[in-house]
This record gives C-alpha cells, structure tokens and sequence, in this order.
DNA sequence: CATATATGTCAACGTGGCTGACTTAAAATC
DNA sequence: GATTTTAAGTCAGCCACGTTGACATATATG
C-alpha cells in the first residue's frame, strides 16, 4: 500500500517535472498549464466549466486567463443563448504552446505505456478510475463520448476584451 | 493518451484531497505531511537524505522541521560515527499523526486495488515504475528491499535543540 | 420589476516553493 | 596542525498560486 503511495507521489513529480522546463521557457505557471490543457481539451467551455474541473476559486482562475488573453493565447466569445457566459478557446498561438507543453508528456506517457504493455496499461487505467471521484470520472466520460450537445451556444466573431486587433 | 494525462491529474488531486482534511484539523500543511511521511518510511533519516528524497531546498524543509519540532512530532539525535548529521524520526505523537493522515489514503487505495483487481494493480505499478526517474525508482526499491545497512549510525538518547524535558 | 446567475474586481492573506549570502560545527585532507 | 570540505542552519526577500470576503455589472428569468 506504501508502495502505491510513494509510486503516485513520484509519478506525478516526474511527469509534471517534464513540463515544467517548457513552462519556464514561457514564462507560465502551472496553473497557466492546466488551464490552457483544459481550454484545449473543451474547446468553448465556459469559465464556470472550467472552475468546476480545476476546483479552484474564480478569483485564482481569473488571474491566470487574464494574463493568457493578454499572451493571446485564449480567446473570449459571449454566448449566443446566453450573452453573460464567455467561451474559452485557445488561439493559434495557446494551441502551439499547449501543443508544446503536452509533447513531452505524452511522449513519456507512451513510453511508460509500451514498456508496461497493453494489460498494464488497462490495469493502471482501471487502478486511477478508481481512486478519483464519481464526479471527476463523469467529466473523464463526457469527454470521451463526446457527444453531448454542446449546449453552450456561442456568437461567433465576437471577442471579448482586448479586442480586435 | 491525453486520457491517462487527466487520470493522473484527477486521481492525484482526490488523493490528496482525503489527507487535506485531517492536515486542517492539525493544523498542518502538505509540506508537513510530506516530511512525516518519509520520515516514518525512513527512520533516522539525515536532512540531506530527506532532502534528496523531497526534491526542495534545506531553507524551505528546515521551516517544515522547525515547526514539526516544535510541536513535537519529529525527534533529531545527533550521528554517532558523523556527528553534524541529524538523523530525524517521528515521536510517538508525530507516528500517531501520520498514521491518521495515511489512514485515509491507505483505505481508498486499498478500495481501488480491490475493485480493479490483482492483475490491474501489477499494471497500475508497472506503468507508473516506467514513469519515474531512474533516480525515484531507486528510492522505492531502497526501501523494499531493506537490507541496506543504514550506514547512519546513530547516537542513542541524545536529542538536538529544545532539549530534553 | 425583482431576483437570480455568470463573471469580474479589489484587497488581504497563507503556504510553500525559490535565490543568495552567511554562520557554525565537525570531518577530512594535506 | 592548519586548511578545506561538508552537514546543517539562518536571515532576508521574492514569487506562484491558492484562499476568503465584499462588492460591481450585465444579463436572464419569473
């Protein structure tokens, strides 16, 4: 049990270490990176989404997308349906970096993936999805069947903020 | 591939969160969970080996001691063969706080392997051994492998700093 | 119109990292 | 025995990123 412990706790070090190089050459933080790999994950999700996946403060968040809208790495676009909600997507220049940052990552992933092979991997997979929350795996799945109608109609060509150059 | 990257994200997040709560009723913080964790997996620890192990500076962990010291949790004695090293190990009221704070952890662990099954927890641990450093992976064997002959000798009864009461 | 909701803002604070400079005691080396 | 290296600690200041609390604004909804 230990062992589990100390795996997850070293795991994660590592592997976030890997991106925290590229980071520093931005000039980001951590939670920069998290918010651009979420943005660009749901693209168009709305900031109370993505508080809701980061689980942090409006104010902690607010913060960091201000400092990526004013990179131009994000973008801002009021809802069709509902002019109050902002939809986050990232700009060319946040899909480079994103892209940037993850590289790394999923090259190490894939490499621990095929050393441990295809079972190990279902297994890792099937231990994860059962250490976190009934709610975090929901937005695992929503994702992954991604299906859900967006409902999360957004006006096209209408920036927020900063606006158009 | 971006699914494993979250699972880690979301699982290692939950897992902290179950420790946070018993860290709030003592009034401590994760860098102190951190360092009476280790400190129980390795009794009379030097500062430098928690260091190693850790990965921050001697300022930011002697903040961390002083206070564990301070509320009596962890004990410093003086080495026997080298006597600037500290050798560090938890008292009776510092194993009983960590024992509470893994409690937790240990449970919803357990709970996951059980549901996942022998087979998926090899998995679980071979894909996150090939994630680590060569460096962590020999900290987790270290300690499974116990033989190592501490080669930390220490003096007994000779306790460092807010001296015997 | 009144209320609820989505978002943002200002201010203050806490934790836990960091760098840099310096000290002390003990060990190791020449 | 003098010099250098090592283990540990200290002081000071900084930064990232979380928090709470109070308040503002625009929009939607009943």
């Amino acid at each position: 049990m230990r062992e589990g412990i100390e795996l997850l706790f070293f795991a994660y070090r590592d592997f976030l270490e890997e991106a925290d190089q590229v980071l520093a050459r931005h000039k980001l933080g951590r939670a920069h990176h998290r918010a651009l790999y979420f943005i660009g994950q749901h693209p168009a999700i709305t900031v109370s989404g993505l508080l809701k996946l980061l689980r942090i403060t409006k104010q902690s968040l607010s913060r960091v997308l201000a400092d990526l809208v004013a990179l131009e790495m994000i973008e801002q676009t009021p809802g069709l349906r509902d002019r109050r909600r902002r939809h986050l997507r990232l700009t060319a220049k946040g899909l480079e970096v994103e892209r940037d940052l993850t590289a790394q990552q999923r090259a190490l992933l894939a490499r621990a993936y095929r050393q441990a092979g295809a079972e190990a991997v279902d297994g890792f997979r099937k231990v994860l999805l059962g250490l976190i929350t009934e709610q975090d795996r929901r937005a695992l799945m929503a994702r992954r069947d991604q299906a859900e109608p967006t409902e999360d109609i957004e006006a096209p060509g209408a920036r927020i903020g900063r606006a158009g150059r």
